[in-house]
DNA sequence: CAACGTTGTTTCAACGTTGTAAACAGTCGC
DNA sequence: GCGACTGTTTACAACGTTGAAACAACGTTG
């Protein structure tokens, strides 16, 4: 057999003895039916089960009704709870995402920037690792575009981020409340002009300087754990390592925690630790991980509701930015059982 | 100005001056086109940046080179994991994969199998968690379906999975090896007929029955850290509490560890422990995690690989069960340091 | 040199949908 | 009984693509 394929407007049309204008009018919830004309139709629709046929509808009116989700990794836990949020509030406005993996790679995101892609998307969500200010603003593609997770200010872009500076500072003010001193930044990046790790920098420097102490930054190239790992060794084996590290995210902590309680050393005792991003390994881990968490329901949506904007909108509205809110969420590891 | 939308085949054509469907050859690869006509048309390709119509070709067609990922959810590791090795596979295809979340729910499934989407796709890849060998027997929708994670044999579907009875024996044979006695099965689910819970538990059964051992079996609703954490609090309330305890993935293991660790025992010298799937946490968390890896690349290639056949090949082929590696990965949660 | 096959190219129709415009049937006011 | 209006329905075309079929210009063969 060939395939065996659903019922187009033709079938119903043909069934319920009216015109495929009509049916298609019936299904798009058009006033000006008739309630007999409605009934029939209905009745057909639902005996021959009818589901649009998208594609077609897609090349009808120029939307495809899908939007892509361009992130650096979708096994890095904070992105597949951020996408999970995404997908949710672009189904109710019954978008699909389809989701994209740039590796935090420079070139992959100028690929998505300039919407070579398969398939095409009526917008994309891009957070943005690699891309900086410069670039995007040199972007020739007309694909909507909001990004998530990053400000990049009076950028040519909307975008939608917590404030990165001030809950850097936030968790160094904590980390220095405990009585610490010798606080270190985990996960700075060498040649980043741009993305969230210069801002949390930043963020750590003001609380620093505010108290007069010395800064140690440790690099690393990727949020992973096994960086965290590496870099807190590192932080370990100097002459005077230290008494408390923020980690630029919670996996970069994840990995530092093995890393010092390897070493025979007590968290937060020896060394505090705090994250950032909230994901669900530090509220298990032994000992839980004090972290900042980010609202993502809130980033997600506001990312979804400005891209429809942008998608709706005239095409020259001015760029966006718009904050979303955070927390402190002191546990184990700074505060001890 | 309107939507700034990509060139059609219309007007390379134009530019080239010869007709639509000679670009189309062009753009398909056909092979009896001059090198004079090519060159001309591949020019005004380049020069246009022509990128095909995705919607009009799936219209045409009647395949829209989309694939469906339907798994319980995106933000457990091991799923997220196993997702970005179908993504890949499936891009060598040229196939896009959109994702699906059932959160283990049977209505949800049912939907999947039934077809019920807003985008039609051209396969399905389900992680079944509730559906059982009967409902999908009468399953009526012929949406080309391939099953991943679980065997449920001699089921109407093709399908892919590890032998989940035989790792789940070799974990418990591991845990016994060690000389404990009390080792119980953490991750049985109620009114599970079918999935893969069974399955875990048969394996664990075997290996206590072959050494006489009496069996401890702790249930739980969902994989999750914090249902782990709570079967594990009950087992340790026990008159006779484990010794050692198979949890029936990694997610269980890391909440049950969170939870005996707080008790102020060890791992693994009061209690050891181990998992199944070998998701990054478990390499980073203290102590490490055994557990069994699946060959989730493995998984993955076969299910996009079946579903190709599936798709491309005879509707009344009978469906075929594919077994996947794995491999048993001894870490300090029962080696210690 | 007529019949035939090959290569290169084109014409045509169709996939399923919806916007536009127009046709058609009533109803209202005068 | 006419025009104007409202409400309901329809015919048509077009979105961009590709399979089938046709066609033209060859070279080969008997």
């Amino acid at each position: 057999m060939g395939e065996r394929v659903g019922a187009s407007l033709r079938d119903i049309a043909r069934l319920a003895g009216v015109s495929v204008k009509t049916v298609s009018n019936v299904v798009n919830g058009y006033a000006h039916v008739s309630p007999v004309t409605r009934a029939k139709v209905e009745e057909a629709l639902s005996q021959l089960e009818y589901r649009p046929n998208l594609s077609a509808r897609s090349l009808r009116q120029g939307r495809t009704g899908v939007i892509a989700l361009a992130l650096p990794e979708l096994d890095a836990p904070y992105f597949a709870e951020l996408s999970r949020f995404v997908i949710d509030a672009a189904a109710e406005l019954r978008w699909l995402v389809v989701i994209e993996q740039t590796d935090g790679r420079l070139e992959r995101e100028r690929r998505i920037l300039d919407g070579v892609r398969d398939h095409r998307v009526d917008g994309v969500i891009l957070s943005p690792i690699a891309i900086g200010a410069d670039e995007l603003a040199a972007r020739t593609d007309a694909t909507a575009l909001v990004l998530l997770g990053e400000r990049i200010h009076d950028g040519p872009a909307d975008h939608v981020a917590i404030d990165n500076v001030r809950a850097a500072r936030d968790v160094t003010e904590h980390l220095i409340g405990l009585g610490r001193t010798r606080v270190a930044a985990l996960g700075a990046e060498d040649n980043a002009a741009s993305g969230t790790a210069p801002l949390r920098l930043a963020g750590y420097r003001e609380a620093m300087a505010a108290h007069g102490l010395p800064e140690t930054v440790a690099t690393v190239e990727r949020y992973r754990r096994d960086q965290g790992a590496a870099a807190m060794a590192a932080l370990l084996a100097r002459a005077e390592p230290p008494d408390a590290v923020f980690c630029f995210n919670d996996l970069l902590a994840l990995g530092a925690m093995r890393t010092i309680l390897s070493a025979g050393l007590r968290v937060p005792e020896d060394v505090a630790l705090a994250g950032l991003d909230d994901i669900e390994d530090g509220r298990f881990s032994t000992p839980t991980l004090t972290t900042v968490a980010p609202d993502k329901a809130q980033l997600a949506r506001t990312a979804v509701d400005l891209l429809k904007q942008r998608i709706d909108g005239p095409a020259d509205r001015p760029p966006k930015e718009v904050g979303a809110g955070y927390r402190l969420m002191v546990r184990e590891s700074t505060l001890g059982r």
